[in-house]
DNA sequence: CTGAAAGCGCTAACAT
DNA sequence: ATGTTAGCGCTTTCAG
């Protein structure tokens, strides 16, 4: 019943032809008389013959597919990402392998050691701390590697990103313009340099430009789970604060609704701005006014500059940094 | 600069033994003295050697990946599956190559031929709609292919799901019971046999059950998306529904927000209940009562059972049914 | 317990 | 325009 692989061999043999043409009219060489051309594919058609990419990942070196590292599928700001990666990935005939990582150090390495075995063209990386031995292995690294949507203080990776720091600084100067003195900082793990290095950063800048002095007890770091957000409502709730940023949608949901279901009048009594402008944004009530940075295209754009390097040419920027907005709704007057 | 990679055939020179040996330690093989397994692990690290798993690939038959097709990686019902899948993948020690198909038939024929031509050792496949030559493909491949909560009619597959008639039915009835005798079945495309054998089906059962009679009128056919939901709200208000059962997470979002924004107050002048129990349902206000199916679990475990089949066992149940519930939240009394 | 040797199915010079 | 011939880096009999 497994009737046997058909190979390049058979289908040689059964045109009257040798393999190498076969090779040739399979990879569109020109250099094959139309008359063999159509032998040959008529054969292929008729022994239903399916290349095999391993073998040709062999020969060739290439295995014309891409690793893809993420911190979790399901988290929303990630997936556009993955999506956009995707969609230019398979656009220029390209597949790729998705790991999850969890944002875990050693997951990462493992995954991204991983991912080098199985001979992977290249990779982008999406994730955000990168600590030696991670950045150890990007160099050792036969395969070019982006990061996309992931910061890399050191800049050493080719990457696309949105500038976080100036994003944060103007969410936060929105709500210092809106007369606020007491502006909580809400967000992941400080661990993340994404956090504690651009966003913590960006925070610090607006309060110093509007003359207003840092708080410590403003600072409230979780992680990126709805449930955070909502118990951290108590807390914001029974602090100074009179508004809040928030570096992630989930939490910022969380914090409104916690918030809400207070008694804590939104925007009224208390106001809330967030940094991914995903779905949710809009389907909470009020809805979330939120920095706004275009997900898909990073991911697009990362994948579309991997595609380059594949190819061995010159990135024009090895680092894109994409426009970002501030979209108002109702968490913000 | 490009430093030769290091290969099986250098370590064996290097540890004096022969390539058998090197690839009998690197695989685990019993069958070598503990000595020389020591050397050789010693020159492996030495020299940082890493198995190329495209030749391992080749030579074993085996690639330790296996194809993952999605609609769509954004959309939260699926990418919790997707989590479940790459979780047990990696415990397995397999890769997921993940493709994403947007449902359609095309697509999911030529990702599919493609991820067969790259030798997956398997696949696990999410779409609701199966054609002929996809099925042809199915029975014509050499690799087991699973189903994760998608329902296949002809049932020639496994698959793992919960039961999408009864789920709806029971749903359905729910809303009977709180009085209704006018209500809506919203949900995505008919052309998907999920929604017109499965849920329009329960929904058929559920109103003769309770001699209720079946009104094309109430049924309203869109997409996934929440702007879907939310712009077909007007229609329903229109119509002579009093409460709604939805396929979809996104969409009864939408209708929720739309229906609230008109000003119908949800739950008491209408009552929605949806299907997937995303994280969404709670982030509504009111949250959404729905239907509960484990999403992760579902992967998880469709992902097991391929483990099995690309080992070549036995299944005990080709077609794994989930249990589900309900949940009720604050868009039923 | 270890080695020799034959592939796995294809690409890529190099000839012709 | 087409064929010959080496490999690609590893696994896997088969001997010993």
């Amino acid at each position: 019943m497994d009737k046997e692989n058909v190979t390049i061999y058979d289908v040689a043999r059964e045109a009257g032809v040798s393999m190498a043409t076969v090779s040739r009219v399979v990879n569109g060489n020109s250099n094959v008389k139309q008359a063999t051309k159509e032998k040959v594919l008529a054969v292929i058609k008729d022994l239903d013959y399916r290349p095999n990419a391993v073998a040709r990942g062999l020969a060739s070196k290439k295995t014309t597919t891409v690793g893809v590292i993420i911190p979790d599928v399901t988290d929303e700001f990630f997936s556009e990402l993955a999506r956009g990666i995707d969609d230019v990935a398979s656009m220029y005939h390209y597949n790729i392998i998705l790991a999850n990582s969890d944002e875990s150090g050693s997951k990462e390495l493992q995954v991204l050691e991983n991912l080098l075995a199985k001979q992977v063209d290249g990779v982008v990386f999406m994730g955000n701390v990168i600590d030696e031995e991670l950045r150890a292995e990007f160099r050792h690294s036969h395969a070019p590697i982006v990061l996309a949507g992931s910061v890399d203080e050191q800049n050493q990776q080719p990457s696309v990103n949105i500038d976080y720091i100036e994003a944060t600084k103007d969410a936060v100067k929105k709500l210092v313009a809106n007369g606020h003195k007491q502006i909580a900082f809400v967000s992941g793990n400080l661990d993340q340099s994404i956090n504690k290095n651009y966003r913590l950063k960006g925070y610090k800048e607006a309060l110093a430009e509007a003359g207003l002095e840092y708080n410590e007890a403003l600072v409230f770091a979780t992680d990126y789970f709805y449930g955070s957000g909502y118990r951290i409502a108590a807390d914001v709730k029974n602090s100074i604060a009179t508004a809040a940023y928030v570096g992630d949608d989930e939490l910022a949901a969380g914090l409104l609704n916690g918030l809400t279901d207070d008694g804590v009048s939104v925007p009224n009594d208390f106001e809330i701005i967030t940094s991914n402008n995903t779905k949710l944004t809009q389907v909470t009530r009020p809805q979330l006014t939120s920095i706004t940075q275009p997900m898909y295209d990073m991911g697009a754009i990362a994948m579309r500059m991997l595609t380059k390097l594949m190819n061995k040419e010159e990135l024009d920027e090895p680092t894109v940094v994409l426009p970002y907005g501030i979209i108002e709704r109702q968490t913000t007057k």
